[in-house]
RNA sequence: GGGCACGUAGCUCAGCGGUAGAGCACUACGUUGACAUCGUAGUGGUCACAGGUUCGAUCCCUGUCGUGCCCA
C-alpha cells in the first residue's frame, strides 16, 4: 500500500540514480530509430544551478523525455564551458589566499592548478542538474577543454585562418585594465554616469583666435591628433584647415572637417583621440590621423605623454589635468553631463577602456551571411519568431570578432613566431616548425581564445568532429536548441556560423528562446538585492517534480516568468493530489489492467474517461509540439484534477462500492488504464512521482523512463461525453442551488426533474447513485406536469432542475435569485432585439452569424418563460 | 535616441472580431471511507486610455500613457 504521504527527497535520489544506470539516457548510435538531438546550452564550470538553468533544463528534459518516449533516439548531450576569464578569477583568487601569484608560478603550473580546481569543482553542477532530473547522456558528457573539443578549436582556428576568415589586427578593443586582457563588446555595459562636460579652449597656432571643445575624458587629450568641427559649421567653417596648440602638450593638431559631428552637442567642436574612443577611431581612420596611445594596460599614463603624467591612474590623471586646465586658463566651462560609460558586465564596476592592441579577429561578417540565408528560408526557425528581428539586426551590422584574451585558461592560439616577425599558423608546433625550416626558433603566441569560440563548435565538437565519428553523422544537426534570448549573439549565432561552414549544414533546425525567471514582483533575480532563488532550495523542500510543473505551467510562449516559493509549493499541492488519487485507486482494488482495451468498455462514465484521455493527449502533444508548454502543462493539470479527480473518481464510487460485478470490473480496468496513460502523459513533466506510480502499480516490467507514448485512440465517446456533461451540469447545478439557499450540506432533499427531453429517465437511471450521493439528494423523480409550488427550479440542458423546498427555507433568497436571472436575461434580449432589429447588422453580417443571434434570443426568451413561472410559483 | 515585447479579476496568465476564461488568492460552508498539501459553492473585470476601421472591437489600425528587455 502506497504511504500516506509522499516522500519527494528519497524518491527522487532513488530513480534518478536507477536510471541513469539504466543506460536510457544513452543515444544508440546503432539503432534504427529515428535520433532527436538537443545539445544542452554547456554552464559555465563555475556555476551553480540557478533558476534560469532550472527552466531551460526543465524544457529540454520534457522534449527529450516525451520524445524518447514517442520512440526516438534521444540524445541530450550535456556538458559544461571552461569559463575563461572566470575560472582564472577563482583559482588566481585561491592561490592569492596562499600566498602564490599566477605569474611568479608561471603558465605551465598555473594551468595545472586550474585542471586541479576542475576536478574538485567542476562537477558541481552537473550534479545539481541530476537532482532537477536531467535526463542527459552522462556517458558523453563534454568540458570545452577536452582533448577532442581542443582538437576541434585547432582544426577550426587553422582552417579560417588560411582562409583568410581569422586575422590579426591593431585596433581599439575594450580592454579591461584590472585583468590586463580585451574583453568582448558584448560583455562591455554602458551604464549612464554622472559625470562632467568639459569645455576646454584650444587656440590657434596662427594667433587668429580659438575654439573650444567639450569632451567628457579630458585626460585623454594627451593622446588628441586633431580636432573635428562639422564642415557646414558656420562658427567653424574658416578654421578648417588650420591648426591649433594642445595645451599642456604643445603638439600642434589639425582642425578637420567631417559631417560626422554633431552641431548641436557639446560646442559643436571635437577633440579627436583614436586610440581611446570608437568614434574617433573611425574618424581617424578616415582622414589617416596617427594614434597615439597614452595607458599602458593597466590603464596608466604610457610614455607617449609628457613626462610629468607617466605612471598616473588615468583617473588620477584626470584630476591633474583639469587642475592645470584651470590654472592655465584653458577650462572655459565644467557642465554637469551624463553619458555612457562603459563597464565590465560582470563585475559592473571596472571602467572599460577603449584600447590598441594587437588582437586576433574573426571575420564575423562573412560567417553570418549564409547563417542568415538560413534563417531566411527557413533551415532554421527562431521561435518565437519576433527573435528573428533581433537576429537580422545584429548580424547585418556585426563587427569583427575579437577572438583573442590575453589570460592563460583557454585554448592557446595556434600561431608561431620566428625571430624575423614571421607567422606560422598549423594544428600543432611541428607542423609550424616544418613550415619555418627545422633550425628556426620558434614562440608560440601567448594569447587563448575567447570561451565563446569554443562554444561555437559546440554541436558538433561534442560529438567527436573532426574525426569522422557515427556520432556526428547521425546527431548532427540537432533538432533543437533550447535557451534565454540572452545569448542569441555570444552563441546562437556563431554556432549557425560555425556550423554552416564546417559541416554544411545548419547546427539545429529550431531554436526556441524561453524568458527569463524572475522574482514574483517580476524584478530580475540578483544578488545584490538578494531575491535570488536557489533552484536547490525549492527542490528540496517541495520536489523537484513540483518545481518542474511550477516553471511549465509558468513557461508562456516569448514571455518572462514569475517564481516563487509561493507558486511551488501550490503546484507541489498538485504533486499530492496525483499521489493520493493512486492512493484511491489501490484502495479500491485497481491494479493494472495490461490486456483492457478501452474501445470496449460500455458504460457511459468510462467511455467519457476514455474520451477524456484522448483529449488530454491531444492537448498535452499539441502544447509541447509548439513549445507552448504552460498549455500542455495546463492540460494536464485539468484533465488530472478536474477530469479524473474531481468528476470520474467520484462518478465511480458507487460503481466500485456497488454489487454489478461487470460493471465495477469494467470501471477498475478503466480507472486502471487512465491512470497508466496519465503517468506516461505526466512523466516528461513530473518524471519522479509518476515513475514511483508506475513502478509501484507495475504497469510493465519497464521503467517509465522508457515507456511508450500513449497511442490516440480513435474517438469512442459516441455520446458518452454528451451524457456526462449533462451529469456534470445536473449535479453542479443542485450543488450551486444548495450553497445559495444555504441547505445544510448533510441534509438530503428531493429532486425532481421536469420539462425533460427524450432520454433523460434513462439517464437519470443509470446514474442515479452517483446524483444522490454527489448532489446529496434522495432519489431523483422525473415529473411531467408543473412543478409542485414553493419549489425552486433552476435550467440545465433539456430539463429543468427542480428542489420541492417548502418548510425548508425561506423563499426570500430564492425569489431574488430569480429576479436577478430575469434580470440578466432581460438584458441579453434587448442587446440581441437591438442588433436583430439593425437593418445594417442583417445586410452585412454573414448569415450564420445571424442565425446565432437569432437562436441565442430564442434561448434567452424561453428560459425568462421559464423562470418567470418559477417566480410565480413561489406564492 | 532606435528597436522589440507587454498593459485582461487582488496575483500569475490564457483568449484575440458577435456569450470575458483558468489557476492561485479571497469569502462562505463542510471532515459523506484518497486527499484540509482537501471538498463544495461563491465574490470579483467600463479587457490601460483616446481616436479610427467595422453592422459589431478586449481582439484589427493609429496615437497617448505606463512597464520590461535589447541595441546605441
Amino acid at each position: 500500500m502506497l504511504d500516506k504521504h509522499y516522500q519527494h527527497a528519497t524518491t527522487e535520489s532513488r530513480h534518478y540514480a536507477a536510471w541513469e544506470k539504466s543506460g536510457a539516457f544513452t543515444g544508440q548510435v546503432t539503432s534504427n530509430k529515428t535520433p532527436y538531438t538537443i545539445m544542452l546550452p554547456p554552464p559555465n564550470v563555475t556555476g551553480s544551478l540557478h533558476a534560469g538553468h532550472a527552466l531551460d533544463h526543465t524544457i529540454q528534459d520534457v522534449l527529450i523525455r516525451y520524445h524518447r518516449m514517442k520512440g526516438m533516439d534521444t540524445l541530450w548531450m550535456p556538458g559544461t564551458d571552461h569559463a575563461g576569464i572566470a575560472t582564472q578569477m577563482i583559482v588566481e583568487r585561491q592561490l592569492e589566499a596562499q600566498g602564490l601569484k599566477r605569474k611568479e608560478l608561471g603558465r605551465e603550473k598555473f594551468l595545472e592548478k586550474v585542471w586541479e580546481w576542475k576536478g574538485k569543482s567542476g562537477s558541481t553542477i552537473t550534479s545539481q542538474m541530476r537532482r532537477l532530473g536531467d535526463s542527459a547522456d552522462w556517458s558523453r558528457e563534454r568540458f570545452t577543454m577536452d582533448e577532442g573539443l581542443s582538437r576541434a578549436v585547432l582544426k577550426v582556428f587553422v582552417s579560417l585562418y588560411k582562409k583568410g576568415l581569422i586575422y590579426k589586427a591593431k585596433r581599439l578593443v575594450n580592454w579591461h585594465p584590472g585583468l590586463q586582457t580585451a574583453v568582448s563588446d558584448l560583455e562591455v555595459m554602458a551604464i549612464p554616469t554622472k559625470g562632467n562636460l568639459w569645455h576646454i579652449r584650444y587656440d590657434l597656432t596662427d594667433g587668429s583666435g580659438s575654439l573650444v571643445v567639450a569632451t567628457t575624458r579630458p585626460e585623454t587629450m594627451l593622446g588628441d591628433v586633431a580636432v573635428c568641427v562639422h564642415p557646414e559649421d558656420e562658427r567653424y567653417k574658416g578654421m578648417i584647415g588650420k591648426t591649433v596648440k594642445l595645451p599642456l602638450v604643445g603638439r600642434e593638431l589639425p582642425i578637420i572637417g567631417d559631417s560626422y559631428i554633431d552641431k548641436e552637442t557639446g560646442t559643436g567642436a571635437m577633440k579627436v583621440t583614436p586610440a581611446h574612443d570608437f568614434n574617433d577611431f573611425v574618424l581617424g581612420e578616415r582622414h589617416k590621423l596617427p594614434m597615439i596611445s597614452i595607458f599602458d594596460a593597466t590603464a596608466k599614463v604610457n610614455d607617449n605623454a609628457p613626462e610629468k603624467y607617466r605612471g598616473l591612474d588615468r583617473f588620477e590623471a584626470r584630476k591633474q589635468i583639469v587642475a592645470e586646465l584651470e590654472a592655465l586658463g584653458h577650462l572655459v566651462k565644467v557642465e554637469p553631463w551624463t553619458s555612457s560609460v562603459p563597464h565590465d558586465e560582470k563585475s559592473k564596476s571596472v571602467v572599460i577602456e577603449p584600447f590598441l592592441t594587437d588582437q586576433w579577429y574573426c571575420d564575423a561578417a562573412t560567417l553570418a551571411k549564409p547563417a542568415m540565408k538560413a534563417v531566411e528560408d527557413g533551415r532554421i526557425q527562431l521561435v518565437p519568431k519576433s527573435a528573428e528581428k533581433t537576429f537580422f539586426e545584429w548580424m547585418r551590422n556585426i563587427q569583427p570578432w575579437c577572438i583573442s584574451r590575453q589570460i592563460w585558461w583557454g585554448h592557446q592560439v595556434p600561431a608561431w613566431y620566428d625571430d624575423k616577425g614571421n607567422v606560422y599558423v598549423e594544428e600543432s608546433e611541428a607542423e609550424a616548425q616544418a613550415k619555418a625550416g627545422m633550425g628556426v626558433e620558434l614562440t608560440r603566441d601567448t594569447d587563448v581564445l575567447d570561451t565563446w569560440f569554443s562554444s561555437a563548435l559546440w554541436p558538433f565538437s561534442t560529438l567527436g568532429w573532426p574525426d569522422k565519428t557515427p556520432e556526428v553523422t547521425r546527431y548532427y544537426p540537432g533538432n533543437v536548441l533550447v535557451t534565454g534570448i540572452d545569448i542569441i549573439f555570444f552563441w546562437v549565432a556563431r554556432m549557425m556560423m560555425m556550423g554552416i561552414e564546417f559541416m554544411g549544414d545548419v547546427p539545429f533546425k529550431t531554436v526556441f528562446f524561453h524568458g527569463l525567471v524572475r522574482d514574483p514582483h517580476g524584478a530580475k533575480m540578483s544578488k545584490t538585492k538578494g531575491n535570488v532563488l536557489d533552484p536547490l532550495e525549492l527542490i528540496e523542500q517541495f520536489g523537484a517534480d513540483a518545481l518542474r510543473f511550477t516553471l511549465m505551467s509558468h513557461a508562456g510562449l516569448g514571455r518572462d516568468l514569475k517564481l516563487g516559493p509561493q507558486h511551488v509549493e501550490n503546484y507541489r499541492n498538485f504533486i499530492t493530489k496525483i499521489w493520493n488519487a493512486a492512493r484511491y485507486c489501490e484502495m479500491n482494488g485497481v491494479v493494472a489492467a495490461p490486456d483492457f482495451d478501452p474501445a470496449t468498455a460500455k458504460h457511459p462514465l468510462n467511455r467519457w474517461m476514455a474520451n477524456q484521455v484522448r483529449k488530454a493527449v491531444l492537448d498535452t502533444e499539441a502544447g509541447i509540439d509548439q513549445f507552448r508548454f504552460n498549455d500542455a502543462a495546463g492540460a494536464l493539470y485539468q484533465f488530472v484534477w478536474g477530469s479524473f479527480c474531481d468528476w470520474y473518481l467520484e462518478f465511480t464510487k458507487p460503481i466500485l462500492l456497488g454489487t454489478d460485478e461487470a460493471a465495477k470490473a469494467e470501471t477498475r480496468a478503466m480507472t486502471a488504464w487512465a491512470m497508466e496513460q496519465m503517468l506516461r502523459l505526466l512523466h516528461p513533466f513530473i518524471p519522479f512521482v509518476t515513475e514511483e506510480l508506475w513502478q509501484h502499480f507495475g504497469f510493465s516490467q519497464k521503467m517509465l523512463l522508457q515507456e511508450s507514448w500513449p497511442v490516440l485512440g480513435a474517438p469512442l465517446a459516441e455520446g458518452a461525453v454528451d451524457e456526462i456533461s449533462w451529469l456534470v451540469e445536473l449535479i453542479s447545478s443542485v450543488r450551486s442551488l444548495r450553497a445559495e439557499l444555504r441547505i445544510n450540506p448533510a441534509e438530503k432533499i428531493n429532486l425532481l426533474i421536469g420539462e425533460a427531453a427524450p432520454g433523460t429517465a434513462e439517464k437519470l437511471a443509470r446514474h442515479q447513485e452517483a446524483i444522490m450521493r454527489m448532489a446529496r439528494v434522495n432519489v431523483p423523480e422525473l415529473i411531467a406536469g408543473s412543478p409542485p409550488k414553493n419549489s425552486v427550479s433552476t435550467l440545465i440542458s433539456g430539463a429543468t432542475v427542480i428542489l420541492p423546498l417548502a418548510g425548508v427555507i425561506d423563499f426570500e433568497a430564492e425569489r431574488s435569485r430569480l429576479q436577478k436571472e430575469i434580470a440578466k436575461l432581460d438584458d441579453e434580449i434587448t442587446k440581441l432585439d437591438a442588433r436583430l432589429s439593425n437593418d445594417n447588422f442583417l445586410a452585412k453580417a454573414g448569415e450564420e452569424a445571424i442565425e446565432e443571434q437569432k437562436e441565442r434570443r430564442e434561448e434567452a426568451t424561453q428560459a425568462k418563460v421559464k423562470l418567470s413561472e418559477a417566480l410565480k410559483r413561489l406564492a
